[in-house]
DNA sequence: AAAAACCCTTGAGTGGCTCCAAGGTCAACC
DNA sequence: GGTTGACCTTGGAGCCACTCAAGGGTTTTT
C-alpha cells in the first residue's frame, strides 16, 4: 500500500507519479533528458523529490498538453530560470507552436474529407473484389482520379514536408 | 543525367523514385518491412522494378497520404491479393482510420484554442519575469486556473491515452 | 582516364515514451 | 526467521516511419 510521504513536500517517485498522474518511467525519462532536475537520493539510492520538482513536472506536463516538443519546453524552462531574458523569444515560441498546430489542423481537415468520401464508396456485405473502396485505392495506383483524393499523391508538386 | 529505362516498364530504383516522388531510402524501407515485393536484380545487384511495383508503390503512397499506418496498408494489400475475401473488414478499417483522424482533429481544435488564448497573454518587448505567457504556464504548476488550459493537466480523471 | 552520378549494404538516429529483466530494499505478517 | 508483496534501481530494447551516414561497387558522362 502506498503511504504518503513522512516529511512534508518530500516524496519518492511513486508518490510523485500518483500525485501528478505521470508515469514513473516518464519521470525518470524527463530526468535523463535533462528536463527535470536530478532529485536527492536516500542512502539506499531512492529518488526523493521536493515541491520544486512537483512544480517542474507540472509545468512540463502542462506544456506537453499543449503538444510542445520537449526541446521547446527545455527552452521555456530556461526562461523560467532566467527571468531577466527578453520575452520576445517566448512569444515566437508560442507562435511557432500555434503555427504547427494550425498547419496540422488544415491537413487533417482535408484528410477527413477524403476518408469520408472514400467511405461512401462501399457498404459492407460483399466480396473484396467488388469493394468500391479498394477500387478507388487501386485506381489511384493507375494515376486515375479518385473520390477520396482530390489530387493524386504521385508527384506532389514541391512540398517535401507534407506531414509534420 | 537520368536516362529513362531501356526495357519498357522496367526501371531501377532511382527512376522509380523520380516517377513516384518517393525517396529511394523509403522504397528500400518498404521492401524491408514487407510492403513492397522484392524486385528482380540485375547481375550486379541493382533492383529492377516492373509495372506491378510502380502500382504497388502508388497504392502505398495513396494510403499513406490518408495517414494510414503501414500495418493497415499491409492488411489492405492482402485484400488486393485475395479479392474473394469479405469486404466488411475493409469498411471497418477505413472507419477506424476515420475515427482516429476525427479524434485527433478534436483534440487539435481544443489545442488551438488553448494556444491562442495563451498567446493573448503577452506581447513581446519586455522581460521574461513579466511575461504573461510564462506566468500562465507557471500558474498551472500550482494547479491554478489558467487561460490556456480549461482543465488542469494534473490528475486527469481516468483517461490513460490522452494523445493517440 | 577521371569525375560524377548512380547503386549496394549495414547500422544508427529521430521523439517521446513504454516495457522488460534482473536485482536491491523495506514493511508487514506467520 | 522466513516469506510475501510493494516499491525502488539500472540498463537496454522496442515502437513508428522514416532518414542519414559510412564505406564500398558500378555505370555514365566528360
Amino acid at each position: 500500500m502506498m503511504v504518503l510521504s513522512g516529511k512534508v513536500g518530500s516524496m519518492r517517485i511513486g508518490e510523485l507519479s500518483q500525485v501528478t498522474g505521470v508515469d514513473i518511467e516518464t519521470i525518470r525519462y524527463y530526468e535523463k533528458v535533462g528536463l527535470l532536475l536530478p532529485p536527492a537520493r536516500t542512502p539506499n539510492g531512492y529518488r526523493t523529490y521536493g515541491p520544486g520538482h512537483l512544480e517542474g513536472l507540472a509545468f512540463i506536463r502542462h506544456c506537453r498538453a499543449l503538444d510542445m516538443p520537449l526541446a521547446e519546453i527545455k527552452r521555456l524552462l530556461a526562461f523560467v530560470a532566467h527571468p531577466e531574458a527578453d520575452c520576445g523569444d517566448i512569444n515566437r515560441l508560442i507562435d511557432a507552436q500555434l503555427a504547427r498546430v494550425r498547419a496540422r489542423l488544415q491537413s487533417l481537415r482535408a484528410l477527413e474529407k477524403q476518408l469520408a468520401a472514400l467511405r461512401t464508396r462501399c457498404d459492407a456485405g460483399h466480396v473484396a473484389a467488388e469493394c468500391g473502396i479498394l477500387h478507388e485505392l487501386v485506381a489511384a495506383a493507375h494515376g486515375e482520379a479518385c473520390a477520396c483524393h482530390p489530387v493524386s499523391p504521385l508527384l506532389p508538386p514541391k512540398n517535401k514536408a507534407s506531414r509534420n
